[in-house]
RNA sequence: UGGAGCAGACGAGGCGGUUGCUCCUUCUGGCUGUUUUAAACCAGAAGGGGAGGAAAGUCCGAACUCCAAAGGGCAGGAUGGUCGCUAACAGCGACUCCGGGCGACCGGAGGAAAGUGCCACAGAGAAUAGACCGCCGAAGGGGAAGCAAAAGCUUUCCUCAGGCAAGGGUGAAACGGUGAGGUAAGAGCUCACCGCCCUGAUGGUGACAUCAGGGGCACGGCAAACCCCAUCCGGAGCAAGACCAAAGAGCCCCCGAAAAGGUGGCCCGCCUUAUGGGGGCGGGUAGGUCGCCAAACCUUCUGAGCAAUCAGAAGGUCAGACAAAUAACCGCCCUCGCUCGAAAGAGCGAGAACAGAAUUCGGCUUACGAUCUGCUCCAACCU
RNA sequence: GGCGCGGUACCCAAGCGGCUAAGGGAGAGGUCUGCAAAACCUCGAUUCGUCGGUUCGAGUCCGACCCGCGCCU
């Protein structure tokens, strides 16, 4: 599996944003929260949201880096092809790149059984 | 050595590699399409570019776009020593005066004799000054004592009529200051010096400076109160705006008067329109494309100018996204800190802070560094 | 990204440059009551988001900064 993050591999129209925050399924996390739907594309697609309360241009563009890079890099943890929105809450402006990652797998991890489930 | 002032540069290590993003150019393949070639799109390859000095705050000024060709007036706003620079500015440079500092240096700047308004409290009086305490009471009035025949004279008291504004006191501010003369006591009443005002001469483009003569003091403060004077400004803003255009719905143009609406806060002016008649097939949402990166540009040199800056020559082109591009990590070297060691050296850690382009420039302001550099002033010590 | 509005006690707020910075709600204490409620009385801002400037004097006027909110695709 390629480790590339190509354009249409994100999420930029508003239409799906919003069908996202209707439809998704939420997950709550400690520094972020986590809505996703499977979709029909054969290949997930990414969204970040960190708004203006989680701090300054600089460590906003740091953490959307930091999604970005977990998702290409782990596209095979993904256990089906999806629409995923990371949204960032307060608290995340603290953590360090490491802490994020363990709490990212972890909230895959979860998404995994969840599913398994249903 | 310590303290201080001003100016300036840089903005963070260097080399190489792996994965990944964005834009440009060239090439290859695919898809679509057609008479054919291509464009666009997708994938790949090669080469190249890829955040800041403040990209920030959005405080000024412009370019650009639309609002009728943005036009006239009012209202409103901005600036404020002088001269210059600039596309423009609340910016920059040089100079002038005033104030602060031992000093390097720093800060301020039109008009208060065009008008209006305000100056609480305190105080006698606060802008056509005023008299609480106080000082005087000479000439005038009254009382007492002495001298004198008398007229009167001398001394003294009253503080009566009145005079004064020196001193006390109030206040942020009290209607020139100091000294001398003068006087009953005083007072620019007179004089000297200082301040102020007026006139003239000289120098300077000018703010202003210097000098000479005169006046006899008049002109309190506040225009970041209204205002006056001079100069400048139409309004919005790239989410401006232009073009293409699914779906859905019908929509548009021409003719004519009143009314309504719009056009910048108002007026003028200008534009549009219901209804009726006639004619025609466009307008525009989602979405897309453009605007969107070569510009009052950067570097070096030469010349003019005290300087800001200007002129010329040569060379360079180095972000262009749109839920929005720089990250994760490895190796070697370098610098710094800590530990071990007699030393050579070894190990560990760090390489930041403020902060992320969003139409583009010129400034201002604010934030920041464990990077530096230069000049200057003051103090102490040494020679 | 651009444009606009606001900040005064715990909350809502008024405030021509001049007295101790109105008023309402909530709170605390008291009066009343057997105890409460209601009513009545009393109390609280060392300072008006912060820092400078103008003025004799600033919550108010003028700058700079900080924070909060709204509108425009």
């Amino acid at each position: 599996m390629d480790e590339g993050l190509r354009a249409h591999e994100r999420i930029r129209k508003k239409k799906d944003f919003l069908f996202l925050y209707q439809k998704g399924h939420r997950v709550k996390g400690k520094y972020f929260n986590l809505i996703y739907h499977e979709n029909n594309l054969g290949y997930s697609r990414l969204g970040v949201v960190v708004s203006r309360k989680i701090g300054k241009a600089v460590l906003r563009n740091k953490i959307k880096r930091w999604v970005r890079e977990l998702f290409r890099r782990n596209k095979s943890r993904i256990p089906f092809p999806m629409d995923i929105l990371v949204v960032a809450t307060q608290g995340i402006e603290g953590i360090s790149w490491q802490v994020y990652r363990e709490e990212y797998f972890r909230t895959l991890n979860r998404i995994a059984h969840r599913e398994k489930k249903n």
